[in-house]
This record gives structure tokens, C-alpha cells and sequence, in this order.
DNA sequence: CACCAATATAGAACACGTTCTAGTCTTGGA
DNA sequence: TCCAAGACTAGAACGTGTTCTATATTGGTG
């Protein structure tokens, strides 16, 4: 059995539409804000579609033409808050002297903005580890967010080496969350984990 | 309004049942056992409650009794399959030279193994990452299996450090599975980026 | 304007994890 | 040997993510 002849060659994503009219750009914003909200008073599980979808005044399978699921959804809301974090970041950058320390300041603001939301963290952590195509941009979203943020920071050292760690630093990173985000630690330990770890990874460079 | 008079001061956990007699354990093992055949031939999805409740002839109850939740069962599973990795490990230790090849080639037999059934490694690793005091036990075993296979290899460290390290490299990963397991990345990616961390993180040490 | 294709809506329907119910079977101790 | 406590069973029931259906609305094009 062939390919059938109609099969197009392209990968197929049939559902989700791009916002183009400011309606449609009014309803996706208007979903992302509800998720938000919902997320800020319940954490996760209060992130119910159906509630999503009444409160931005949206019909269930039109929230589903925007997000193709729920992690979709509140990825697309982490996505704009690590943008958002990276705006404070380069607004107002890290005031301590070495790199090292410089790249912990920026992950303890970082750790510390979750805290102020703990229920809202861990439901857009959760989101990220999960098997999803929309997921996945948002994730590369995320990555891309880490890097400029610490980027800067790092500049004296080589080019590919730089990447690496920064790599590395984005995964212990995402580690943490998930270990908190399931329980498994408060979220303060997140801050001291990350800097020892950050203390590893780049002390034996800056010798 | 104060705690209750009647409330234990200990944690409640009301259901899951320790095994004790034979037919228990059996009825354990079965269920596990169940669950990685489904999960082997068709990953997470395919792992569905009632399909292992069927497969190990017992009932839905039953299986809730010994496992608060899908998670849970697979994270079971998971530690198992970790333990007969250092077995393994154990058993036929690493032939490099150096420790860090020696690490180095511990983490790659694992990703190998991985990669062999890896409908069953996505189902494992997506337990993982789930909130559930269950989950959150069978990852602690995981991580100490972790521990055991690499602590000998670095005994030349300061305890405290070489506990640092070790704890980083597990936390890089868990991350780089989570990555795999939700399609981010093929498993050959796994292997390639845990030699590059492991360099990064322990060359620094042994020059 | 008139029309068509895409999009939106309300709501039913479905799948699967999880919980509940009512009755039966095991087990360990008096 | 018998009984009470608790484990087991079959199956119904429930909640929520996701999909489907039938109808209405919208927005660009002749």
C-alpha cells in the first residue's frame, strides 16, 4: 500500500487558525487573559476549557481552533510571561559584579516572580512538559527568551562553549520548575538550587 | 477555626495498600507487568487503566488500591526498570579510562536501553513528570539509582561537590528525557547531549 | 448588494482517568 | 470452626479534555 495520491506533501495541522481580523486577535487575547486569571486563583486544574471559553465569552470548539489543547493554551501564556520577565531583565539589568553572579540574580528574579504566583507557576509549568506541537514552539519560545536574558553576560567566553552552558543552565532550570511545580520541593529551594548549580557549572570557568 | 480535635496528626493516606500476601504481591507484579507490555507496544496512550486492569485479571478497584493513579503505576515501573539499568551497570561496569568517559558511557547504555522499546521509555518518562506522592516516591528511587551508578566513579571529589555534581547531571537528564519523550528532540539527541553536559560539567574538574 | 467559503456558536457526544456502590470472597484470630 | 474486618469484583457513574454536528454569522469578492 503507497501513499495515497491526494496526500499532500506538507505536514498536515488542520486546525489551529492564525488570528488575522482584530476580532479574532480580541478572542485568542481574550482566552489567554481568561487562562491567566483562572490559572492566578486555581493553579492548573482550575484551568478548565469550558471555563476558559465561557469567560472570554468564546464558544468551546472556537477556543479550540486557537489552541489545539489546553497545554497549548497555557503555554502560549508562559511563552508571554518569560517575555515579559525578559523586558524587566534587560530594562532593568542585574546589578551584581561578576558573570556569575550575574546569571544568579537573573534566575532568582526569575524564581522570585513565580513565587509571587504560585498557583498561576505551577500551571504554566506543567504545560510545558507536555507532548504537544503548539507546546513545542512555546518551548523554543521559552529557550529563546533564556538565552537572550543571559546571554549578555557571558560575552568573554567562547562562542560555543557560551551556548552550552547557557543550554545546560535552561535545562537544570526547567528541571527545577517541574520539580517544584509536582511538589516536590518549595518553590524557594528552586533559587538555591539554581545557584548552586549555576556555582558549578561556571566557578571552574571564571578561575 | 482551628484544627480539628479529631484530625491524626499524621498524613493521611487512605488508600493505596501495601502487598503482604503471595496473591497480593502476584496481583501487584501482574499489574506492573501488564502495564509494560501495553506501554511497549503503544507507548503512554495505549496504558490505559481498564485494558490493565483486564490484561492482569483484576479489577479497576483493585489496581487503584495498589496505585493512586496511572502515574503512579508507571512510575513503579519506571524505578524497576531503573534498578535492573544498575544492575546491569553494576554487573558489567564501564571500560573507559577516564571518569568522565566513565560517566559518560553509563549515561549512554541508559539512552541506548531507552532507545530500544521507546514506546515504553516515552510512557516511563511521561509518568515522571506528574504530581503525585506515588510519582514523587518512585523518583526518588530513581534518583538514587542514578546516584549509585555514578558515585563510583567520582570518589576522587569532595563529597559535598561530587553530591552536587551528580545531582546536576541527573537533573540534565531528566530534562533531556522530558525533551525526547515529548518529541522536542530524536533519542539520539539524548545521547549527544549528555556527553556535551558532562563534559561542560565535569572537564573543568580533571584538568 | 448577493454569494460563498471560512469561521463562530450552542450544545451534544465521546474517551478515559478516577470514584463509587453493592455484593462476594479471604484471611487471620477467638 | 466461625466471625468480623477488610480485600476483591463487576459494573455504574462522574468529570473534564476533546471532538462532532447543525446552524448562524462574518467578511471578502463579483
Amino acid at each position: 500500500m503507497t501513499q495515497l495520491e491526494t496526500a499532500p506533501l506538507q505536514i498536515r495541522r488542520p486546525e489551529i487558525t492564525q488570528p488575522v481580523t482584530p476580532r479574532q486577535l480580541a478572542r485568542r487575547d481574550g482566552a489567554i487573559r481568561a487562562a491567566l486569571e483562572l490559572g492566578t486563583e486555581g493553579g492548573y486544574d482550575a484551568v478548565r476549557m469550558r471555563d476558559v471559553a465561557a469567560r472570554a465569552d468564546i464558544a468551546l470548539g472556537t477556543l479550540y481552533r486557537y489552541f489545539g489543547s489546553k497545554d497549548h493554551l497555557l503555554a502560549a501564556a508562559m511563552a508571554s510571561w518569560t517575555g515579559d520577565l525578559r523586558g524587566r531583565i534587560t530594562k532593568r539589568p542585574p546589578t551584581e559584579a561578576s558573570p556569575v553572579l550575574q546569571v544568579v540574580e537573573v534566575l532568582r528574579r526569575a524564581s522570585h516572580s513565580l513565587e509571587r504566583q504560585p498557583r498561576l507557576g505551577e500551571a504554566l509549568v506543567k504545560a510545558l512538559s507536555s507532548h504537544d506541537a503548539g507546546v513545542a514552539e512555546a518551548n523554543g519560545e521559552v529557550s529563546s527568551h533564556i538565552r537572550s536574558m543571559l546571554e549578555p553576560f557571558l560575552l568573554d567566553l567562547d562562542a560555543d562553549v557560551r551556548e552550552g552552558l547557557i543550554d545546560l543552565i535552561g535545562q537544570v532550570w526547567h528541571s527545577s520548575l517541574i520539580g517544584w511545580a509536582n511538589g516536590r520541593f518549595p518553590i524557594h529551594e528552586v533559587g538555591v538550587k539554581m545557584e548552586r548549580a549555576v556555582r558549578l557549572i561556571l566557578e571552574p570557568r571564571y578561575t
